[in-house]
RNA sequence: GGCGCCAUGGUGUAAUUGGUUAACACGCCGCCCUCUCAAGGCGGAGAGUUCGGGUUCGAUCCCCGAUGGCGCUACCA
């Protein structure tokens, strides 16, 4: 970097319309990325001048969802809503200057005559007949008590061009660009017009987002240069679709990144993944999956950005997801698998090095953080269901049962209980009484955890204590199975 | 409809920016391990790079066209 280049400064700017998907979430990370990368400024900005649509709620939504996933920013978060007299004084420049004029079409005209045009088989663009209204005229109209809206006069000739960082020269005609909307008549900026006072304001040097803002940003350059303003670069970030290759929506499950932490997902799981939907690192490191934060932030740079859309695979986050459980430390691990015990109605009283040794055994079959207070329930509360399925599998038979019990006693009579003496008592155990020690052990497994998986039965033992098993073994006889 | 963008196995991405048996990961299948399930180890199937032209000694890569997908087309953002 040269001596006078500036730190980059950029931005999220969600609008609180909706939820933190995972578009915006990752349209976000990559803002971040690039920010901390670059030892530059990440802003957040709350988007809400539709105030039909946007809520208090949804801001919360999305602040949640930026925390969850450690995405801080450094200035901000910043409404709009809060900003309402730049954006008038921005439009009042660009009146002032001729590059914009009054409109006082109203909505129902132009809706009439935009069904009139496509009726005719005509494009079905603004008619800028009020462009051509003299000053005085737009003048005395306003004075009589004219509603009015403020439209940007685009060029009719020639084109506007930029020079995006991703996706490389984006060229449009002019003569397809329609003279839009900047002020509502209310007053209230339109998009068109907050976007660009706000970023020049702002001094952003780089405009990162998503790619359905690519037909919006000619528009926004045609501002630029009316104000006099120097182009951040643009990065347009390619879409994220759901399994199907449409946009990702609702009816594709969970929607919002939040929903992910509900299914147990780990933050760090769905960063990683995240941060190689649409971006690749360039070098030595093309094949490989698992990166820490501090990685991705140094290796994180635009040109790795790709231009294709990309499908949202729940598979390969669910392996991430996984990977992460299985190679965290159970130190690590505790406080998140807490937060699922709290959820669950779940309060351990034992003590910690228990707890750490237990999550240590359990973690590397976890799939979800979710597993340790439901599927693992048995090991951390003794009220846990047996899962029927795993009850008419190995305990379907009364005999074995009966011997369960029976190898209660032998437990609660051993001396000793270790991982050996424990597999030593139950081996001798199953040829005494002539039967397979893989029918005790699978049934024991039941007994004691309730499911048909777990961890080495000796090991599980030494997790549950002395105690436990006889108690849990001595009541192999009651559990019901289903038939 | 108009305009814009994109196009490598089912999915995410690679391929010294024209020279590879098109690579890696997820997923899938099989085997080993084994008290179950994961993990791990070993092996396998799966794309000739959407299609068609061109340029070139040679195209995943460059050009043109077609097709498909996505986006924009509001006094939404």
């Amino acid at each position: 970097m040269s001596e006078n280049a500036v730190k980059p400064r950029v931005r999220f700017a969600p609008s609180p319309t909706g939820y933190l998907h995972v578009g915006g979430a990752r349209t976000a990370l990559f803002n971040w990325l690039f920010a901390r990368h670059t030892g530059g400024t990440f802003i957040l900005r709350i988007e809400d001048t539709d105030f039909e649509r946007s809520s208090e709620e949804m801001v919360e939504g999305i602040l949640d969802g930026m925390s969850w996933l450690g995405l801080n920013w450094d200035e901000g978060p910043f409404y709009q809503s809060k900003r309402l007299d730049l954006y008038r004084a921005t439009a009042e420049k660009l009146l002032a200057s001729g590059h914009a004029y009054r409109c006082f079409c109203t909505k129902e005209e132009l809706e009439q005559r935009r069904a009139e045009a496509t009726a005719a088989g005509r494009q079905p663009m603004y008619d800028r007949r009020c462009r051509t209204l003299s000053e005085e005229t737009a003048k005395q109209r306003v004075a009589a008590g004219e509603m009015s809206a403020l439209r940007f006069a685009v060029p009719e000739q020639g084109t506007t061009f930029f020079d995006d960082a991703v996706f490389g020269r984006i060229e449009f005609a002019n003569a397809e660009l329609e003279d839009f909307v900047l002020l509502r008549s209310d007053g209230i900026p339109t998009y068109h017009l907050s976007v660009v006072a706000d970023d020049v304001d702002m001094r952003l040097t780089h405009i990162i987002r998503g790619a359905d803002h690519l037909s919006n940003t000619p528009k926004q350059v045609l501002q630029y240069r009316a104000l006099g303003a120097e182009l951040p670069v643009f990065a347009h970030v390619p879409l994220i679709l759901g399994p199907d290759k449409t946009r990702l929506s609702k009816r594709h499950g969970a929607t919002s990144v939040l929903a992910y932490k509900d299914l147990g997902i780990v933050p760090e799981a769905f960063r990683n993944f995240l941060s190689l939907l649409g971006w690749s690192p360039e070098g030595d490191n093309k094949n490989r999956e698992i990166f820490s934060s501090q990685e991705v932030t140094s290796l994180f740079s635009l040109s790795g950005i790709s231009k294709s859309n990309a499908v949202f695979g729940n598979e390969k986050l669910a392996w991430y997801n996984q990977e992460y459980i299985r190679n965290y430390s159970a130190e690590m691990l505790l406080p998140l698998v807490e937060q699922e015990w709290v959820k669950a109605g779940i309060w351990p009283e034992r003590p910690r090095e228990e707890l750490l040794s237990t999550l240590d055994l359990l973690k590397a079959r976890a799939r979800n953080l979710t597993d340790f207070a439901i599927a693992f329930r048995a090991y951390f509360s003794d009220e846990y269901e047996i899962d029927p399925t795993a009850a008419a599998k190995f305990l379907k038979d009364t005999q074995v049962r009966a011997l369960l019990v029976e190898l209660a006693s032998r437990y609660m009579n051993a001396t000793e209980f270790t991982e050996q003496s424990a597999e030593t008592i139950l081996r001798a155990f199953a040829e005494e009484k002539q039967v397979k020690p893989g029918l005790l052990i699978n049934g024991a497994r039941v007994a004691l955890t309730g499911q048909a998986v777990a961890p080495s039965l000796f090991t599980v033992m030494m997790a549950l204590g002395h105690q436990r098993v006889v108690k849990r073994l001595t009541a192999a006889e009651q559990i019901a199975v289903p038939a």
